[in-house]
RNA sequence: GGCGCGUUGGCGGAGCGGUUACGCGGAGGUCUGCAAAACCUUUUAGACGAGUUCGACUCUCGUACGUGCCUCCA
């Protein structure tokens, strides 16, 4: 089984194989904390834990890192404007430093929902400030970078493949530009790697220049560039040469392109293998946008009755490089979906094997069509992260057990597939469907005995009190099985 | 102005040059004490126009429409 993916450096779409061996090493650019994550950004990080699943169920193993942008993420990407984070701040009567910790833990906290593997380390940016400005130092003393007033620039045209991973026209891009640039650079497309704090001002969040970087004796206050800290991040502690570095689609013309500049030029070396881009989700037909308020977070789905799970399923529905789009009425066709997959789920718990009926079911085809959905899953992801052919497989494989009475279901089976299920697709179809305590068994039985006895009424009014409790009935040739009714 | 992407049935969304995607929703039916579920049937596909081909949703070109980036953003 081999695993392809799309690369966006050499646009198209490949066998992946690591550097080395089984060792994968992986970046993804992580959130900027000044804010609550929309779904939109939310989708992004399903998208990269499916490809940690995928890539560790092809028994790599994955060294991830992803960054936290604490610090210098400026609204514009001209290197013009203000600090994301200082704004935020200022927004809301608090540090930047409290900005950064409180975002930080929500998106924490929000990886948990989500059912997010934690990457192997979580690096903010703040935390690297002399790993930054040792790649500035390292940049500086190959004489590609220069001084203006408002900070250390990169010159681009000392890195001559600078247009080449995006296929930017830069000419073009410079006369139909719709905002001034800086005069002071050299070049349009130059970008700032550690910026000046203003002479009149005090930001929440600066550090001293060394003086060996500075090209007068003056000391000046400053602050990372938005774009070094990844290459400064994903470098100190992966190495010059990554597998796969990952991000949205949005990054490709100025942050990675800016990434693979800076970092090719201090090391010498090729940056990353993988380049994977996922596209954005629109929202209610339109691009996420604060105007629009159509960014909904978490939060708004939980107050809309959904559960971040369903979000989840939402996503995976459609391929990370397609783009998508969201509205709660495709949320809720998500959360149906997901619903009738819990109820699959829960028959683990109704259907019993002994070793003898157990090594009878083997023979069936039930069973082995069980055993090898988790493998068609697997194939699925492994053709470039297609997601919703892996909910196929996984529809399919449900569907063939809808139709059969408990007594036909392998319970070693589908325990096993849902194992599968869980570890590629994080839906947590296991912990989300626990058994129902012994007193609901119970009633179950009595209701079973009235039944036999066609007490009706008795039998109804056990029903009706058991899914008070959330628990539905339905009734089969072979005896009742209890759903979860919401 | 420059660069790019998309257009599949009520909604979402895949693969594939010739054979059912799948899910969600709607309708009818079977089953059932009733119900629910399940199952069966059904509903509506490939923007438009050419071309290549024995044959195209699937390849090529054009048109229309939509949309993204170049400006904060996954």
């Amino acid at each position: 089984m081999t695993l392809t993916l799309h690369n966006t450096l050499t646009k198209k779409t490949e066998e992946f194989t690591p550097q080395e061996g089984n060792a994968v090493s992986l970046y993804t650019c992580g959130p900027t904390v000044y804010n609550y994550l929309h779904v939109g950004n939310w989708a992004a990080y399903i998208y990269w834990d499916t490809l940690v699943r995928t890539l560790t169920a092809n028994g790599y193993d994955v060294n991830r890192v992803m960054n936290i942008t604490d610090v210098g993420h400026l609204v514009s990407d001209a290197d013009e404007g203000e600090d994301k984070l200082e704004k935020g701040a200022r927004r809301e009567g608090k540090t930047a430093w409290e900005i950064a910790e409180l975002y930080t833990e929500d998106f924490m906290a929000g990886m948990e929902k989500l059912g997010l593997i934690l990457p192997s380390h979580i690096a903010r940016a703040t935390d690297f400030i002399p790993q930054q400005l040792d790649l500035v130092r390292i940049l500086k003393e190959k004489g590609l970078t220069y001084q203006i007033e408002d900070g250390i620039y990169f010159d681009t045209s000392l890195f001559p493949s600078y247009a080449d991973f995006a296929g930017l026209d830069l000419e073009a891009q410079k006369a139909g530009a719709r905002v001034e640039f800086n005069p002071e650079k050299r070049n349009a497309s130059d970008f700032a790697l550690w910026k000046f704090t203003p002479k009149d001002e005090q930001r929440d969040m600066e550090w001293d220049t060394p003086a060996d970087l500075l090209e007068s004796a003056e000391a000046k206050k400053g602050f990372p560039g938005w774009h070094l800290e990844c290459s400064a991040i994903a470098m100190s502690i992966l190495g010059p040469t990554i597998d796969i570095h990952t991000g949205g689609i949005d990054h490709i013309p100025v942050h990675h392109t800016n990434e693979i500049a800076q970092s090719e030029s201090a090391s010498g070396k090729q940056f990353a293998h993988f380049w994977l881009h996922n596209n954005h989700i629109k929202s209610e037909g339109t691009k996420i946008s604060k105007s629009l308020g159509n960014g909904y977070t978490l939060q708004d789905l939980k107050e809309e009755g959904f559960d971040p799970l369903d979000y989840r399923m939402f996503v995976l529905q459609s391929q990370y490089s397609n783009e998508g789009n969201f509205t709660f009425e495709n949320l809720q066709a998500a959360k149906n979906r997901r619903h009738h997959w819990r109820n699959v789920a829960a028959l683990r718990h109704q259907t019993h094997d002994t070793l003898s009926s157990d090594k009878q079911k083997s023979d069936d085809d039930n069973v082995v069509s069980l055993l090898a959905a988790s493998g068609a899953i697997c194939e699925a992801l492994n053709a470039n992260l297609n997601t919703p052919a892996a909910l196929q497989v996984v529809d399919e494989a449900f569907s063939r057990l809808d139709g059969k009475g408990l007594a036909a279901i392998h319970q070693h089976g589908l325990d096993e597939l849902l194992d599968s299920i869980d570890e590629l697709l994080g839906l947590q179809l296991k912990v989300t469907t626990p058994d129902i305590d012994d007193e609901a068994k119970q009633r179950i039985l009595e209701r079973q005995r009235a039944r036999e006895d066609k007490n009706w009424q008795q039998s109804d009014t056990i029903r009706d009190e058991l899914l008070s409790q959330g628990i539905a009935l339905r009734d089969t040739a072979t005896g009742a099985i209890w759903e979860y009714a919401e």
